[in-house]
DNA sequence: ACTATATGTATTATAAGTTACACATTAGGA
DNA sequence: TCCTAATGTGTAACTTATAATACATATAGT
């Protein structure tokens, strides 16, 4: 219970990146060294990782991290 | 005593931004709403923060995430 | 000397990331 | 149909990020 929301919303286009790349969420997590849970979360939306893990993603898939991860201002607290 | 060492390490010129834009720590903690506790420990090594914070700051310092951090291989010893 | 600012360090407490499971479902191929 | 890979969902345990706070110290200006 009690989830505080961060001031930022990160959403992820890394179903995107695992689409062209061909590779499954299990594949991905072997690679970059997580559980597939992991992977899941990411994808599944509001799921803020740490940098070093978002590192790893952005290495694993030769991109940057502004490729795969993008901030918006979350414009209310309260929608939902 | 027990403390996982990362893949990747993490390095930042957090203090060369603070340095040019002349704020001290307290200030860019306001600035993106988190404590100086939290701005010291990413200054001073070792850290590793979520990548909403990662964010908050590039945005804040008019960058984006890899001008402020750098993640290494982690060459040193012991590893795995 | 005093004062205020800036930084480092430490401790405790809470929130959140991550793992390791398990079980369910769905889509495809043989 | 059966089998398998891929994905979604959930939860308990563990680890780490971050907050809140206090104390120390150095430095600059008065």
């Amino acid at each position: 219970m009690s989830k505080l929301e961060p001031k930022l919303k990160i959403t992820n286009r890394l179903h995107v990146f695992r689409a062209e790349k061909r590779i499954s969420q299990e594949e991905l997590a072997k690679a970059i060294d997580v559980t597939r849970g992991t992977i899941v979360a990411i994808e599944g939306g509001d799921y803020n990782p740490s940098l070093e893990l978002a590192f790893r993603l952005a290495r694993y898939l030769n991109t940057d991290i502004h490729s795969i991860f993008q901030a918006e201002e979350r414009t209310d607290g309260k929608n939902k």
